[in-house]
DNA sequence: CGGCTGTCATACCCTGGAGGTATCGGGCGA
DNA sequence: TCGCCCGATACCTCCAGGGTATGACAGCCG
């Protein structure tokens, strides 16, 4: 009848890992009930979904796909769980996130005067989770930087600004008035790569494969005490870059470097009044700033 | 853990009617049953959906906040049932859902000269249902006349055109160069209200509540037939009203009524490449043949 | 070539939850 | 006041989801 999102939650699991006993492990449960629950599922939809040849398990096309719509489903159910549980507590709340050095408290001042009964919180982001808090409810907006995934969200361009690589005082480029991204291909950097699309074409850690696997830091502040170690550089839209000074620390324009985007989000499925009206504040706060 | 689909579709069933005895005789199960699925759902989501007092039963602010996101969570639950079944079945389809009257072969060929192993269905669809076949996975995309519930879509605009009045032809009116919407305050219309909002707000048939609750007919043909024999009027746009042509029916010019707008929609929590390549097909043959 | 290991499937048991029927109890209308 | 409507409660049955033990088969290594 209705697909079961237990099982679907257990066939992502083992679509990402392709090995029932390491997806068994990470769910808790033991390996035979994961075989017989996707095999169950495989019934239901009457869909073969991987083909195991007693060594390796691949994904069918059917898997593909499943595992494609299989995410944003359970995003949805996570995200009414969380609606519905905080509609129960009772009092209104408006959750709204941003990426650090974005400043968001003129624009929530404009709501809370309009609805002094709402309850207003903010929620950190990073570049990783600016979009996934929106799809699984912890926010109902959300300040974003491009570029992000669209797949469900609405979005409001509100500003532009330059973006900077940040280097050690000490670095080769450190004096110079402006770079080009090319002079940056055999750094490191301690960003997710799809935050800088520039790099991705040159960058020689990509290109050799040769990538250190340490874990991608997504707090500003530890970056930069990595980058004053000399163990890499950033890349910065310029407000943050400013907001953040220090003195073992310079930040340098990138000639041939697209502008830092700065939208507003929101999940496309939903029709909640205060989302258009914080849109409505935001867009025109953003213009009186420019 | 997970919330349970059955549930919510049980829930959604006694929010529409605000009875469980009916409720669960459409969800052909026994009452005291669906009574206890409820209460589960309310433990599990640790929120009172209704307030139930002995003779009535009323929705909580948590129970409105459910109904709001559980028919998008079950129609992606639909879609992705759907969509997994088609590619289980081997070839790649794709699947295109127009409005009567509107031509789509064009835009059909030219996405099958590129692809010539794909196999492109059609999909019929009516004012009322034209973005449900989006959100359920019926279609991959689909032409649609706003207004449009844009909850969790995508659309491009592709062209706007006049809307005419429909009318049997020895109406009072038939003979008029143009009208204005208020000469058909008193008339009956055959299609959704919400097709028309102008009509909406002098509708006498509205303000007065006495208006037939027929079933609204939803075949064009239909619709003329009815037109013809006297029973109502009909809005359409131009290009539909010239296409169905018969002797026994006119169509006038409404001059304060504004112009239909044809877009193309699609599910944003989507990225299909084909979608973003019939859109672009779509989008410049509108832009052609103006 | 034989044994070991890793990996998924099978067999079997136990418990909880979803379905059913019968019945209760409180409002409301006649 | 009586009957009716409607949701809740009580109790039964049965299957699905969890567990453990073990089998089957491929690849690797000595």
């Amino acid at each position: 009848m209705d697909v079961d999102l237990r099982k679907v939650r257990y066939f992502v699991e083992v679509a990402e890992r392709l090995h029932f006993g390491r997806a068994a492990e990470a769910l808790h449960i033991a390996q035979p009930v994961l075989s017989r629950q996707i095999r169950a599922l495989e019934q239901e939809l009457k869909a073969q979904l991987f083909v195991r040849d007693k060594r390796t398990t691949e994904l069918t096309p059917a898997g593909r796909q499943l595992l494609a719509d299989a995410r944003p489903l359970l995003a949805g159910a996570d995200a009414l769980r969380r609606r519905v549980g905080r509609a129960a507590r009772g009092a209104d709340t408006f959750t709204v996130g941003f990426m650090p050095g974005l400043i968001v408290t003129s624009a929530i001042r404009a709501l809370l005067t309009r609805h002094p009964d709402l309850d207003v919180d903010t929620l950190r982001t990073s570049f990783a989770d600016q979009t996934d808090v929106l799809r699984d409810g912890r926010a109902d907006v959300s300040y974003v930087r491009l570029p992000i995934d669209q797949r469900g969200l609405r979005i409001r361009p509100l500003l532009t600004e330059p973006r900077v690589v940040v280097l050690p005082a000490d670095h080769r480029l450190a004096g110079k008035d402006s770079i080009e991204i090319a002079d940056l291909a055999a750094e490191h950097l301690l960003q997710d790569p799809d935050a800088v699309p520039e790099w991705r074409d040159i960058a020689e850690e990509l290109r050799t494969g040769r990538r250190r696997d340490e874990p991608v830091v997504t707090i500003v502040e530890e970056k930069l005490e990595r980058v004053a170690a000399g163990r890499g550089i950033a890349v910065f839209p310029l407000s943050t870059a400013t907001f953040y000074t220090r003195k073992d620390i310079v930040h340098v324009p990138v000639a041939d470097i697209g502008p830092s985007q700065v939208c507003l989000a929101w999940d496309s499925s939903r029709r909640n009044p205060l989302i258009a009206e914080f849109a409505a504040i935001a867009e025109q706060l953003a213009l009186a700033t420019t």
